[in-house]
Order: structure tokens, then sequence, then C-alpha cells
DNA sequence: GGCGATATGTAAACGACGTTTACACAGGTG
DNA sequence: CACCTGTGTAAACGTCGTTTACATATCGCC
């Protein structure tokens, strides 16, 4: 999809080009459901420019797909996060809902997915390390939910680690992601159907009685 | 690594070359620990062979590489499964060794497990499809056990469908497996921890009081 | 107002990759 | 003996990420 050469920016109007490129990037990958139909050649042509120029803004194409991810993941936290957060009625459900809001994005947004968390570490650029994911992972959110709860006395006495107990759900959760991430076809029980039961068996043995 | 020329094998021999093949690409690919090391180029040096003739044997790459994983994975059910089985009490105790055996055998070979479960469908050849990855999945293993645990009353009277329950326990092990082979340096409980907590979790979910 | 520094961009190439095509040859079968 | 087929090679094709050398426009500064 080569389209006609950009007007060259102005300087420190460079932003505004890595801008497009991360549009012609997510727009590929989004349109492709592919990671390798994203080539730096290609989205050089659809945004207007050579191949050598996009390394003027990225420093090498991992780093320009984990841009293009991170972007797409913080949208998570506004548009999904915390409408699940608002409109639950105590810190369990809460969970319940962002679970569900977990699971749905990841397979609605299943390339993102797997380059976010289903890849080599060396594939990894330095900037998107754990760290960063902890945030994106929604357990920046997750963990004061999970405290509140443990507050409420909601939790098992013996479970005093709210990073454990976060841990315990999103293993799960993403256990389910991935698994429907990377084998869609698979004779699985519904998504909603395996959800549902995860969760149930998860909380049910995190919950006191 | 370049070798010998290979000597060129008798008609009806080819399947000798095949396995050498297969060596050899598992050799690149535990060596390395990275599928982007194991090169159809790599592999003919490997085993003394032009590229070309790599087709003589596999149709492309992914079959090659899944043909490599596959062995990999067959041996876990004779190696791993069968003792845990062998040493378990009880059918449940055999799920926590199950699950045990299940997550070290994905982080130790982890680029085997990555192609495995952690791909995209499409780079999947048809003959490992998901009735293929139900067995290598160690599901053909799991599913008795856990009926076995339904005629004994272990689970909660209202869970009856096995392919649930074990669905549930494959999750909760894989979230943990495929977090660890993506993630291996996350500031992450330690994975025996881990391990204990969500398979406890999970459980204590699943079983009668 | 010119000047040099720098941000932005291009043209061309490099080496590696998966794969295909055309060809070669040995060995078992009729 | 002639022929088919399994096994293998040489050479090439097109693609890829990336680098190098070079061009040019714009901004701050004297």
């Amino acid at each position: 999809m080569k389209v006609a050469p950009r007007a060259r920016a102005k300087r420190g109007e460079g932003e505004r080009t890595a801008e497009a490129i991360l549009d012609a990037a997510d727009g590929l990958l989004v349109g492709s459901g592919s990671e390798d139909a994203v080539s730096i050649r290609g989205v050089a042509d659809a945004v207007g420019l050579t191949p050598a120029a996009i390394y003027r803004h990225f420093p090498d194409k991992e780093t320009l797909l984990f841009a293009v991810c991170a972007r797409h993941f913080d949208s998570i936290t506004e548009d999904v996060a915390v409408p699940a957060l608002e409109s639950a009625d105590d810190p369990i459900d809460a969970l319940r809902r962002l679970a569900d809001a977990y699971v749905r994005f990841g397979v609605e947004n299943p390339e993102h997915y797997r380059i976010m968390f289903m890849r080599r570490q060396d594939h990894r650029p330095d900037q998107y390390a754990a760290e960063r994911v902890l945030e994106t992972g929604l357990f920046g959110v997750v963990l004061p939910v999970v405290q509140q709860g443990i507050d409420e006395g909601r939790y098992r006495p013996e479970l005093t680690d709210p990073l454990m107990i976060a841990w315990v759900l999103w293993m799960a959760v993403h256990g389910i992601t991935s698994a429907a991430v990377a084998m869609p076809n698979f004779p699985a029980p519904p998504l909603d159907v395996q959800l549902r039961a995860t969760v149930d068996a998860v909380l049910h043995g995190l919950l006191a009685d």
C-alpha cells in the first residue's frame, strides 16, 4: 500500500512522523492480524517514507512493534479497567469484571497480546522490561483492589500477600487468554464458560468461606 | 557449524536422513535457546547437506520445527507423566505431581514450549492441529485421573464434566508456564511458590470441602 | 543576514533468510 | 537393458532488517 511521499517534517516535528509511523504499523498489524505482515518496508510505504527513514525514529523493528502495542495497551486502563471498576459492587466483583475485560481485550487484540506477553525475553526492548509490563498488565489497578479485599476480610486469613493473590489471578486469566490467542480453533469450552469456571474455582480457593 | 558432506542415503533410507535433520535442528534449538538461530541453512550445514535437500524431507521450516518439538514433547509422557502418576497416592496428589512436572518441563524446554503452545494458529502445520496438541498437552493422561477423582467423590458435586476440570487446571499451569517462558526476569514470586499457591487455590475451589 | 550545527530524509547496498527451479545421479524394478 | 523414482546439488529469486554514505532543509547564533 504505497502512498504519496510524506512532506518532510520541520525541525522538532519528528514526533509527528513517529506517530504516523506508529499509526501505519498499528494499521498493518490490525489489518493483517499478523506480526509478519508488518515489515519496515511496508510501514515505510504506508507512511510515505523510505525504509531507512524509519530508523530516524525507532532504533529497530522490535522497539517499533512494542511501541505500537504499548499504545494499544495503555487504552485498556482507561477504556476498560476504569469502567469495570466503577460498575463493580465490591472488590471481589471488581476482580471478576477485570478478569472479563482482560480476556476480552486479549482475544480482541491477539497479535498485540502476543507481542507483549508471549515473546522471548530477548525480543523485548529494554524500556519494555518487566517493570513496565507490571503496569500495562493491569497489576497497578488490580493490586489496590486486592488489598481492599484483604482489608475487608474477604480472603482466607492465611492469604496476606496481595501480590501473590494478584499473581494467581493473573496467571489464571493469562493462561486462558494466551491459549485462546495461540489456539483459537482448539476444541475447548466456550471462552466465557472457561473464564467463569476458572475464576469461580480460583476465587473459591482464595476467598474465606 | 559446517560438517563433512553426508553420504547419500540409499533408496528407502531417507527416514534416517530425516532423523539426522531432526537431531541437528533440535541441537541448534537447544544450544541456542532461540528459534531464530535455527535456519534451514544452519541445519543443512550441521547435517552435511544442502539447504534444498532439507525440503526432500520436510515441506517447510514450520513443519520441521514442530516435528522437533513433537519429539521432545512425546518424551514428557513417558519420562515425566508416568513416573508422576506411579508415585502418587491418590488422583488429587497425581494432579499436583503432574502440574509440577508440566511446569518444569516447560521452563526446561522453553523454546519447544513456545513453538508448541504460544504461536499463531497460522504457523501451526495441519498435522499438529488441536487434536494432536490435546495428546501432547497431557490431556490424555490428565482426563482419566480427573475422572477417577470424580468417581471417588473428591470434587464438588456440581462439577461433573472432567473436561472442564482438566481445562481449568491446564489453564492455570499453562498461564504460569507461558509467563515463565516469556518473561523469565519478571519480578514474580519464585516458580515453585507461584505454582503451589495457584494449584492450592484452584484445587481448593474444585474439591469438595 | 549569513553560517554552521543538527534534524530529517534518501539511495544503495549488505548479508541472511526461506523457498523454488532445473538439473544430476544412483538404484531398484520391469 | 531401460526407466522410474528417491535423493541430492547448484544457482537463483524475492524478501527481509539494517547500515552507510550522502543530501537538504531549518533553526539558533554571531
